[in-house]
RNA sequence: GGGGAGAUACUCAAGCGGCCAACGAGGACAGACUGUAAAUCUGUUGGUUUCUACCUUCGCAGGUUCGAAUCCUGCUCUCCCCA
Protein backbone atom coordinates (compact mmCIF):
# COMPACT_ATOMS: atom_id res chain seq x y z
CA UNK A 1 0.00 0.00 0.00
CA UNK A 2 2.52 2.40 1.25
CA UNK A 3 5.64 2.99 -1.10
CA UNK A 4 8.85 4.25 0.04
CA UNK A 5 8.59 7.88 -1.08
CA UNK A 6 11.91 9.03 0.07
CA UNK A 7 13.91 6.02 -1.55
CA UNK A 8 12.03 6.91 -4.33
CA UNK A 9 13.05 10.82 -3.89
CA UNK A 10 16.44 10.27 -3.11
CA UNK A 11 17.40 8.64 -6.54
CA UNK A 12 15.58 11.82 -8.14
CA UNK A 13 17.68 13.90 -6.38
CA UNK A 14 15.08 15.43 -4.75
CA UNK A 15 15.98 15.07 -1.05
CA UNK A 16 18.14 18.04 0.26
CA UNK A 17 17.84 18.30 4.17
CA UNK A 18 16.13 15.44 5.74
CA UNK A 19 14.87 15.00 9.56
CA UNK A 20 15.93 11.74 11.26
CA UNK A 21 13.09 9.40 11.91
CA UNK A 22 11.09 10.70 8.74
CA UNK A 23 12.04 7.96 6.35
CA UNK A 24 10.69 5.62 8.98
CA UNK A 25 7.23 7.13 9.84
CA UNK A 26 6.50 7.41 6.08
CA UNK A 27 7.35 3.23 5.74
CA UNK A 28 5.02 3.11 8.96
CA UNK A 29 1.83 4.22 8.54
CA UNK A 30 0.11 6.82 6.08
CA UNK A 31 0.75 10.11 7.05
CA UNK A 32 0.00 13.19 6.68
CA UNK A 33 2.17 16.00 5.21
CA UNK A 34 1.76 19.60 4.31
CA UNK A 35 3.58 22.59 1.78
CA UNK A 36 3.05 26.34 1.90
CA UNK A 37 2.70 28.00 -1.16
CA UNK A 38 2.92 31.67 -1.01
CA UNK A 39 0.42 34.04 -2.40
CA UNK A 40 2.75 36.32 -3.51
CA UNK A 41 1.13 36.40 -7.25
CA UNK A 42 -2.36 35.40 -8.30
CA UNK A 43 -0.87 32.37 -10.18
CA UNK A 44 2.19 29.94 -9.64
CA UNK A 45 5.47 29.75 -11.91
CA UNK A 46 7.25 26.56 -12.51
CA UNK A 47 9.57 27.25 -8.93
CA UNK A 48 6.15 26.26 -7.64
CA UNK A 49 6.35 22.73 -10.09
CA UNK A 50 9.09 21.40 -7.40
CA UNK A 51 6.31 21.08 -4.67
CA UNK A 52 3.67 20.41 -6.33
CA UNK A 53 5.02 17.64 -7.74
CA UNK A 54 5.94 16.63 -4.01
CA UNK A 55 2.85 16.67 -3.07
CA UNK A 56 2.04 14.12 -6.06
CA UNK A 57 4.33 11.58 -4.83
CA UNK A 58 3.14 11.92 -1.34
CA UNK A 59 -0.52 10.83 -2.46
CA UNK A 60 1.05 8.18 -4.85
CA UNK A 61 3.05 6.68 -2.73
CA UNK A 62 -0.53 6.53 -0.51
CA UNK A 63 -0.02 9.41 1.96
CA UNK A 64 -2.07 12.54 2.45
CA UNK A 65 -1.11 16.18 1.03
CA UNK A 66 -1.96 18.75 2.29
CA UNK A 67 -1.74 22.24 0.61
CA UNK A 68 -1.43 25.32 2.76
CA UNK A 69 -2.29 28.60 1.36
CA UNK A 70 -0.70 31.76 3.11
CA UNK A 71 -3.59 33.81 3.07
CA UNK A 72 -1.84 34.85 6.87
CA UNK A 73 1.92 34.64 6.28
CA UNK A 74 1.44 36.38 2.96
CA UNK A 75 0.69 39.43 4.68
CA UNK A 76 3.89 39.13 6.65
CA UNK A 77 6.74 38.31 4.39
CA UNK A 78 8.86 35.82 4.65
CA UNK A 79 12.30 36.86 5.02
CA UNK A 80 14.31 33.26 3.63
CA UNK A 81 16.40 34.20 0.79
CA UNK A 82 15.61 37.36 0.81
CA UNK A 83 18.30 40.02 0.89
CA UNK A 84 15.90 43.12 1.43
CA UNK A 85 12.47 43.66 3.22
CA UNK A 86 9.84 42.84 1.41
CA UNK A 87 6.85 45.04 0.67
CA UNK A 88 3.60 43.94 1.85
CA UNK A 89 0.45 43.48 -0.57
CA UNK A 90 -2.78 44.98 0.40
CA UNK A 91 -5.44 42.43 1.79
CA UNK A 92 -7.48 42.81 -1.57
CA UNK A 93 -4.52 41.67 -3.81
CA UNK A 94 -3.68 38.97 -1.44
CA UNK A 95 -7.28 37.41 -1.55
CA UNK A 96 -7.45 37.35 -5.45
CA UNK A 97 -3.68 35.93 -4.95
CA UNK A 98 -5.32 33.14 -2.56
CA UNK A 99 -8.28 32.11 -5.12
CA UNK A 100 -6.10 32.32 -8.09
CA UNK A 101 -3.81 29.74 -6.52
CA UNK A 102 -6.18 27.45 -4.96
CA UNK A 103 -7.32 27.01 -8.60
CA UNK A 104 -3.91 26.49 -9.67
CA UNK A 105 -3.20 23.64 -7.06
CA UNK A 106 -6.64 21.81 -7.92
CA UNK A 107 -5.22 21.08 -11.32
CA UNK A 108 -2.80 18.95 -9.96
CA UNK A 109 -4.40 18.06 -6.65
CA UNK A 110 -8.57 16.41 -6.60
CA UNK A 111 -9.46 18.12 -3.74
CA UNK A 112 -12.90 16.95 -3.94
CA UNK A 113 -11.75 13.07 -3.82
CA UNK A 114 -13.27 10.98 -1.57
CA UNK A 115 -10.88 8.88 -0.73
CA UNK A 116 -9.20 8.51 2.38
CA UNK A 117 -5.70 9.57 2.07
CA UNK A 118 -7.12 12.45 -0.65
CA UNK A 119 -5.59 16.29 -0.64
CA UNK A 120 -6.44 18.53 1.08
CA UNK A 121 -6.74 22.36 0.80
CA UNK A 122 -6.03 24.82 3.71
CA UNK A 123 -5.39 28.96 4.29
CA UNK A 124 -4.15 29.81 7.60
CA UNK A 125 -5.79 33.04 6.95
CA UNK A 126 -8.94 31.02 8.79
CA UNK A 127 -7.15 30.20 12.00
CA UNK A 128 -4.57 33.40 12.32
CA UNK A 129 -7.21 35.99 11.78
CA UNK A 130 -9.11 36.29 14.81
CA UNK A 131 -5.46 35.17 17.15
CA UNK A 132 -5.17 38.10 18.66
CA UNK A 133 -1.40 39.81 19.60
CA UNK A 134 -1.53 38.75 22.89
CA UNK A 135 -2.86 35.42 22.80
CA UNK A 136 0.35 34.88 20.21
CA UNK A 137 2.96 36.19 22.23
CA UNK A 138 1.39 33.80 25.27
CA UNK A 139 1.07 31.03 23.83
CA UNK A 140 3.31 30.67 20.35
CA UNK A 141 5.92 33.83 21.38
CA UNK A 142 6.64 32.58 24.86
CA UNK A 143 8.22 28.82 23.41
CA UNK A 144 10.60 29.87 21.80
CA UNK A 145 13.30 32.03 22.53
CA UNK A 146 14.92 35.32 20.24
CA UNK A 147 18.27 33.61 20.63
CA UNK A 148 16.85 30.33 18.99
CA UNK A 149 15.26 32.31 16.06
CA UNK A 150 18.38 34.73 16.03
CA UNK A 151 20.15 31.55 15.06
CA UNK A 152 18.78 30.74 11.58
CA UNK A 153 20.04 31.53 8.11
CA UNK A 154 17.42 33.95 6.98
CA UNK A 155 17.46 36.03 10.02
CA UNK A 156 21.54 35.92 10.46
CA UNK A 157 21.94 36.85 6.91
CA UNK A 158 19.86 40.01 7.67
CA UNK A 159 21.32 40.91 10.87
CA UNK A 160 25.48 40.36 10.48
CA UNK A 161 25.42 40.12 6.36
CA UNK A 162 27.40 42.18 4.16
CA UNK A 163 25.58 45.25 3.26
CA UNK A 164 22.62 44.33 5.67
CA UNK A 165 19.65 46.47 5.13
CA UNK A 166 18.21 45.31 8.44
CA UNK A 167 14.70 43.31 9.10
CA UNK A 168 11.77 44.34 10.63
CA UNK A 169 10.37 43.01 13.78
CA UNK A 170 7.44 41.93 11.15
CA UNK A 171 9.72 39.62 9.05
CA UNK A 172 11.67 38.46 12.26
CA UNK A 173 8.46 37.14 13.02
CA UNK A 174 7.29 34.66 10.09
CA UNK A 175 9.16 32.29 11.28
CA UNK A 176 6.84 31.86 14.13
CA UNK A 177 4.15 32.16 11.97
CA UNK A 178 4.72 29.48 10.07
CA UNK A 179 5.76 27.38 12.98
CA UNK A 180 2.67 27.90 14.06
CA UNK A 181 0.92 26.63 10.97
CA UNK A 182 2.93 23.53 11.50
CA UNK A 183 1.38 23.12 15.07
CA UNK A 184 -2.10 23.57 13.53
CA UNK A 185 -2.33 20.75 11.19
CA UNK A 186 -0.58 19.07 13.66
CA UNK A 187 -3.19 19.27 16.59
CA UNK A 188 -6.41 19.48 13.98
CA UNK A 189 -5.17 17.08 11.06
CA UNK A 190 -2.15 15.26 12.73
CA UNK A 191 0.22 15.99 10.34
CA UNK A 192 3.35 15.55 11.24
CA UNK A 193 5.38 16.32 8.29
CA UNK A 194 6.36 19.78 6.63
CA UNK A 195 8.06 19.97 3.32
CA UNK A 196 9.82 22.51 1.35
CA UNK A 197 12.26 24.36 -0.88
CA UNK A 198 15.74 23.84 1.05
CA UNK A 199 15.24 27.37 1.97
CA UNK A 200 11.81 26.71 4.34
CA UNK A 201 14.72 24.28 6.54
CA UNK A 202 14.29 27.02 9.09
CA UNK A 203 11.14 28.03 9.26
CA UNK A 204 9.85 24.29 9.11
CA UNK A 205 12.55 23.12 12.14
CA UNK A 206 10.48 26.01 14.00
CA UNK A 207 7.48 24.42 13.55
CA UNK A 208 8.76 21.26 15.07
CA UNK A 209 10.18 22.80 17.70
CA UNK A 210 7.27 24.76 18.51
CA UNK A 211 4.82 21.62 18.21
CA UNK A 212 7.64 19.65 20.72
CA UNK A 213 7.55 22.49 23.06
CA UNK A 214 3.66 22.81 23.16
CA UNK A 215 3.40 19.18 23.72
CA UNK A 216 5.52 18.79 26.71
CA UNK A 217 5.79 15.37 28.16
CA UNK A 218 3.92 13.49 25.28
CA UNK A 219 5.77 11.68 22.82
CA UNK A 220 5.19 13.99 19.67
CA UNK A 221 5.73 13.29 16.14
CA UNK A 222 7.21 16.29 13.83
CA UNK A 223 9.43 15.86 10.79
CA UNK A 224 11.06 18.14 8.12
CA UNK A 225 12.58 17.42 4.91
CA UNK A 226 13.06 19.76 1.92
CA UNK A 227 14.06 19.20 -0.93
CA UNK A 228 17.15 21.41 -3.31
CA UNK A 229 16.41 24.45 -4.97
CA UNK A 230 16.54 24.10 -8.73
CA UNK A 231 19.71 25.66 -10.23
CA UNK A 232 21.07 26.09 -13.42
CA UNK A 233 24.01 24.36 -14.78
CA UNK A 234 25.25 27.89 -15.92
CA UNK A 235 24.53 29.55 -12.63
CA UNK A 236 21.70 31.88 -13.88
CA UNK A 237 18.50 31.99 -12.75
CA UNK A 238 15.72 28.94 -13.19
CA UNK A 239 12.72 29.43 -14.66
CA UNK A 240 12.98 32.98 -16.42
CA UNK A 241 12.13 33.04 -20.31
CA UNK A 242 12.48 36.22 -22.19
CA UNK A 243 13.38 38.05 -19.36
CA UNK A 244 9.76 36.94 -17.57
CA UNK A 245 8.62 34.03 -15.15
CA UNK A 246 7.28 30.97 -16.76
CA UNK A 247 3.79 30.06 -15.38
CA UNK A 248 1.39 27.39 -14.84
CA UNK A 249 -1.24 29.29 -16.45
CA UNK A 250 -1.87 29.31 -20.28
CA UNK A 251 -3.41 32.81 -19.77
CA UNK A 252 0.20 34.26 -18.63
CA UNK A 253 2.99 31.49 -20.82
CA UNK A 254 1.03 30.36 -23.82
CA UNK A 255 1.70 26.34 -23.96
CA UNK A 256 3.74 27.10 -26.88
CA UNK A 257 5.88 29.30 -25.01
CA UNK A 258 5.97 26.72 -21.69
CA UNK A 259 6.85 23.96 -24.37
CA UNK A 260 9.66 25.66 -25.59
CA UNK A 261 10.78 26.62 -22.12
CA UNK A 262 11.76 22.92 -21.51
CA UNK A 263 13.01 22.34 -24.79
CA UNK A 264 15.95 24.87 -24.21
CA UNK A 265 17.08 23.02 -21.65
CA UNK A 266 20.76 22.08 -21.56
CA UNK A 267 22.21 18.92 -21.72
CA UNK A 268 23.45 19.49 -18.45
CA UNK A 269 20.52 20.74 -16.93
CA UNK A 270 17.58 18.22 -18.29
CA UNK A 271 19.82 14.80 -16.78
CA UNK A 272 19.21 16.52 -13.49
CA UNK A 273 15.50 17.78 -15.09
CA UNK A 274 13.75 15.11 -16.07
CA UNK A 275 14.06 13.09 -12.82
CA UNK A 276 12.96 15.97 -10.47
CA UNK A 277 9.96 17.41 -13.02
CA UNK A 278 8.65 13.73 -14.47
CA UNK A 279 7.01 10.84 -12.66
CA UNK A 280 8.82 8.29 -15.62
CA UNK A 281 10.71 5.54 -13.85
CA UNK A 282 14.39 4.90 -13.27
CA UNK A 283 14.85 2.65 -15.53
CA UNK A 284 12.82 4.66 -18.28
CA UNK A 285 14.64 7.75 -17.65
CA UNK A 286 18.08 5.24 -17.06
CA UNK A 287 17.93 4.40 -20.57
CA UNK A 288 16.52 7.58 -21.71
CA UNK A 289 20.12 9.33 -20.50
CA UNK A 290 21.59 6.60 -22.38
CA UNK A 291 20.17 7.08 -25.20
CA UNK A 292 21.25 11.28 -25.27
CA UNK A 293 24.07 10.53 -24.58
CA UNK A 294 24.60 8.64 -27.94
CA UNK A 295 23.40 10.94 -29.63
CA UNK A 296 23.15 13.88 -28.33
CA UNK A 297 22.19 16.17 -31.32
CA UNK A 298 18.61 14.37 -30.95
CA UNK A 299 17.95 15.84 -27.85
CA UNK A 300 15.76 13.45 -26.35
CA UNK A 301 16.06 14.48 -23.01
CA UNK A 302 14.61 17.62 -23.93
CA UNK A 303 12.27 16.84 -26.02
CA UNK A 304 10.48 13.75 -23.26
CA UNK A 305 11.23 16.61 -20.89
CA UNK A 306 8.93 18.98 -22.41
CA UNK A 307 6.27 16.46 -23.46
CA UNK A 308 5.85 15.13 -19.83
CA UNK A 309 5.90 18.40 -18.13
CA UNK A 310 3.30 20.25 -20.56
CA UNK A 311 1.28 16.88 -20.58
CA UNK A 312 1.78 17.22 -16.78
CA UNK A 313 0.56 20.82 -16.48
CA UNK A 314 -1.54 21.38 -19.64
CA UNK A 315 -2.64 18.14 -21.15
CA UNK A 316 -2.36 15.97 -24.03
CA UNK A 317 -3.41 17.79 -26.73
CA UNK A 318 -1.53 20.91 -25.23
CA UNK A 319 1.36 19.64 -25.57
CA UNK A 320 0.56 18.25 -29.11
CA UNK A 321 -0.25 21.53 -30.49
CA UNK A 322 2.56 23.01 -29.21
CA UNK A 323 5.03 20.31 -30.58
CA UNK A 324 3.74 20.27 -34.30
CA UNK A 325 4.45 24.44 -34.04
CA UNK A 326 7.61 24.07 -32.74
CA UNK A 327 8.22 20.98 -35.58
CA UNK A 328 6.51 23.21 -38.35
CA UNK A 329 8.30 27.08 -37.22
CA UNK A 330 12.04 25.21 -36.46
CA UNK A 331 11.52 22.90 -39.67
CA UNK A 332 14.60 23.07 -42.67
CA UNK A 333 11.67 22.34 -44.83
CA UNK A 334 9.31 25.17 -43.29
CA UNK A 335 7.11 26.63 -46.44
CA UNK A 336 6.11 23.27 -47.68
CA UNK A 337 5.15 22.33 -44.14
CA UNK A 338 3.16 24.85 -43.59
CA UNK A 339 1.50 24.85 -46.48
CA UNK A 340 0.07 21.00 -45.58
CA UNK A 341 -1.82 23.20 -42.68
CA UNK A 342 -5.66 23.87 -43.27
CA UNK A 343 -7.25 26.89 -41.59
CA UNK A 344 -8.49 25.02 -38.83
CA UNK A 345 -5.17 23.44 -37.61
CA UNK A 346 -2.92 26.16 -38.37
CA UNK A 347 -5.03 28.18 -35.92
CA UNK A 348 -5.39 25.13 -33.42
CA UNK A 349 -1.27 24.75 -33.91
CA UNK A 350 -0.04 28.42 -33.52
CA UNK A 351 -2.70 29.45 -30.69
CA UNK A 352 0.29 30.53 -27.95
CA UNK A 353 2.08 32.28 -30.83
CA UNK A 354 1.90 36.02 -30.87
CA UNK A 355 -0.81 36.69 -33.56
CA UNK A 356 -1.64 40.34 -34.86
CA UNK A 357 -4.96 40.76 -37.34
CA UNK A 358 -5.07 43.67 -40.08
CA UNK A 359 -7.39 43.94 -42.55
CA UNK A 360 -6.54 43.18 -46.23
CA UNK A 361 -6.72 47.23 -47.19
CA UNK A 362 -4.54 48.06 -44.64
CA UNK A 363 -2.17 45.41 -45.55
CA UNK A 364 -2.60 46.46 -49.38
CA UNK A 365 -1.38 49.73 -48.67
CA UNK A 366 2.45 48.27 -48.33
CA UNK A 367 3.87 47.17 -45.18
CA UNK A 368 7.61 47.90 -43.95
CA UNK A 369 9.25 46.34 -41.63
CA UNK A 370 8.98 48.69 -39.03
CA UNK A 371 5.46 48.83 -39.32
CA UNK A 372 4.66 44.97 -39.19
CA UNK A 373 6.84 44.22 -36.41
CA UNK A 374 6.20 47.64 -34.48
CA UNK A 375 4.43 50.55 -35.76
CA UNK A 376 0.95 48.22 -36.12
CA UNK A 377 1.64 45.40 -34.55
CA UNK A 378 3.59 46.31 -30.99
CA UNK A 379 5.12 42.96 -31.71
CA UNK A 380 8.34 44.61 -30.25
CA UNK A 381 8.52 47.78 -28.02
CA UNK A 382 9.56 50.15 -30.13
CA UNK A 383 10.19 50.93 -33.37
CA UNK A 384 13.85 51.64 -32.69
CA UNK A 385 13.80 48.10 -30.95
CA UNK A 386 12.48 46.64 -34.52
CA UNK A 387 15.16 48.75 -37.03
CA UNK A 388 17.41 47.45 -34.62
CA UNK A 389 16.20 43.58 -34.69
CA UNK A 390 16.51 44.58 -38.38
CA UNK A 391 19.88 46.22 -38.41
CA UNK A 392 21.26 43.22 -36.53
CA UNK A 393 19.99 40.73 -39.51
CA UNK A 394 17.56 38.97 -37.19
CA UNK A 395 14.31 39.42 -38.53
CA UNK A 396 12.87 36.71 -41.04
CA UNK A 397 9.76 36.58 -42.88
CA UNK A 398 8.70 33.42 -43.58
CA UNK A 399 11.96 32.65 -42.27
CA UNK A 400 13.85 34.03 -44.90
CA UNK A 401 15.99 36.84 -43.60
CA UNK A 402 15.07 40.60 -44.73
CA UNK A 403 16.37 43.86 -44.41
CA UNK A 404 14.88 47.26 -43.25
CA UNK A 405 13.99 47.69 -46.84
CA UNK A 406 11.70 45.14 -47.62
CA UNK A 407 8.25 45.26 -48.52
CA UNK A 408 5.61 42.79 -47.57
CA UNK A 409 3.34 42.10 -50.23
CA UNK A 410 0.06 39.58 -51.42
CA UNK A 411 3.42 37.04 -52.44
CA UNK A 412 4.46 37.19 -48.93
CA UNK A 413 0.89 35.55 -48.00
CA UNK A 414 0.56 31.74 -47.11
CA UNK A 415 -2.99 30.52 -47.23
CA UNK A 416 -3.12 33.92 -48.55
CA UNK A 417 -3.50 34.70 -45.04
CA UNK A 418 -0.48 34.61 -42.87
CA UNK A 419 2.56 35.94 -42.70
CA UNK A 420 5.28 34.28 -40.33
CA UNK A 421 7.29 36.71 -38.87
CA UNK A 422 10.81 36.45 -37.05
CA UNK A 423 13.05 38.18 -34.68
CA UNK A 424 16.03 35.87 -34.30
CA UNK A 425 15.01 31.63 -34.08
CA UNK A 426 13.22 31.76 -30.90
CA UNK A 427 11.05 34.86 -31.20
CA UNK A 428 7.95 33.94 -33.46
CA UNK A 429 5.23 36.40 -34.62
CA UNK A 430 2.36 36.00 -36.99
CA UNK A 431 0.63 38.34 -39.37
CA UNK A 432 -2.70 37.50 -40.26
CA UNK A 433 -4.68 39.62 -43.18
CA UNK A 434 -8.45 39.51 -43.19
C1' G B 1 18.66 64.27 19.90
C1' G B 2 24.01 65.12 17.73
C1' G B 3 27.42 64.01 13.64
C1' G B 4 28.52 61.78 8.80
C1' A B 5 27.50 59.39 3.95
C1' G B 6 24.29 58.57 0.05
C1' A B 7 19.83 58.34 -3.72
C1' U B 8 22.22 57.74 -11.55
C1' A B 9 19.02 53.53 -16.84
C1' C B 10 16.85 46.00 -15.56
C1' U B 11 20.92 45.39 -11.45
C1' C B 12 25.69 46.95 -9.66
C1' A B 13 28.47 51.20 -10.59
C1' A B 14 31.38 55.68 -12.76
C1' G B 15 30.53 60.82 -13.82
C1' C B 16 30.96 66.11 -10.01
C1' G B 17 29.21 73.00 -15.03
C1' G B 18 29.33 72.22 -21.62
C1' C B 19 32.89 66.81 -25.25
C1' C B 20 26.47 62.96 -21.31
C1' A B 21 21.24 59.24 -23.51
C1' A B 22 25.39 59.32 -19.59
C1' C B 23 32.38 55.09 -18.79
C1' G B 24 32.53 50.08 -17.07
C1' A B 25 30.56 45.28 -15.31
C1' G B 26 26.56 41.90 -14.98
C1' G B 27 22.03 40.60 -17.13
C1' A B 28 19.02 40.53 -21.46
C1' C B 29 18.37 40.26 -26.86
C1' A B 30 20.66 39.25 -31.51
C1' G B 31 24.62 37.44 -35.23
C1' A B 32 28.50 33.53 -36.32
C1' C B 33 29.56 28.35 -34.89
C1' U B 34 26.18 24.19 -33.45
C1' G B 35 21.97 20.23 -31.88
C1' U B 36 16.16 25.43 -30.91
C1' A B 37 22.53 22.59 -26.08
C1' A B 38 27.02 24.36 -23.60
C1' A B 39 31.47 27.08 -24.38
C1' U B 40 33.57 30.87 -27.47
C1' C B 41 33.87 35.29 -30.57
C1' U B 42 30.99 39.72 -32.27
C1' G B 43 27.08 43.36 -32.13
C1' U B 44 22.89 45.84 -29.71
C1' U B 45 20.73 47.50 -25.09
C1' G B 46 15.60 55.43 -23.46
C1' G B 47 11.83 57.37 -27.36
C1' U B 48 10.59 59.60 -32.23
C1' U B 49 13.22 60.09 -36.66
C1' U B 50 13.18 62.53 -43.50
C1' C B 51 19.58 59.06 -39.81
C1' U B 52 19.80 64.22 -38.94
C1' A B 53 18.15 66.41 -35.33
C1' C B 54 14.70 66.66 -31.62
C1' C B 55 12.17 64.85 -27.11
C1' U B 56 12.18 62.41 -22.16
C1' U B 57 15.50 60.43 -18.24
C1' C B 58 20.53 60.82 -13.26
C1' G B 59 15.24 60.64 -5.62
C1' C B 60 11.16 65.06 -5.50
C1' A B 61 10.24 70.47 -5.91
C1' G B 62 12.23 74.99 -6.86
C1' G B 63 16.61 78.32 -8.01
C1' U B 64 21.57 80.14 -10.11
C1' U B 65 23.68 79.99 -15.21
C1' C B 66 23.93 81.23 -22.17
C1' G B 67 24.15 75.98 -20.46
C1' A B 68 23.19 71.33 -14.76
C1' A B 69 23.22 64.33 -13.52
C1' U B 70 27.04 67.84 -11.99
C1' C B 71 26.36 74.37 -8.19
C1' C B 72 22.47 76.51 -4.42
C1' U B 73 17.77 75.98 -1.31
C1' G B 74 13.89 73.10 0.62
C1' C B 75 11.62 68.24 0.92
C1' U B 76 11.36 62.75 0.98
C1' C B 77 13.83 58.27 1.73
C1' U B 78 18.17 54.96 2.97
C1' C B 79 22.61 53.69 5.52
C1' C B 80 26.65 54.53 9.21
C1' C B 81 28.71 56.58 13.90
C1' C B 82 27.71 58.89 18.79
C1' A B 83 23.88 59.66 22.79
Amino acid sequence: MIKNLIEELRWRGMVHDIMPGTEEQLNNEVTTAYIGFDPTSNSLHIGSLVPIILLVHLQRAGHKPVALVGGATGMIGDPSGKSDERNLLDEATLNSNVEGIKNVLSRFLDFNSKDNNAPILVNNYDWMKDFSFIDFARDVGKRITVNYMMSKDSVKKRLFGEDTVGMSFTEFTYQLIQGYDFYYLHKHFNCVLQMGGSDQWGNITTGTELIRRMNVGVDTKAFAMTCPLITKADGSKFGKSEGGNVWLDADKTSVYKFYQFWLNTSDEDAEKYIKIFTFLDKTTIDKLIAEHKSAPHLRILQKTLAEEVTTFVHSKSDFENAERASSILFSKSFKEDIQTLDEGTFLEVFEGVPQFELSSTEFSEGFDMVAALSAKTNFLSSNGEARRALKENAVMVNKEKVSEDYILTTSDLINNRYIILNRGKKQTFILKVM
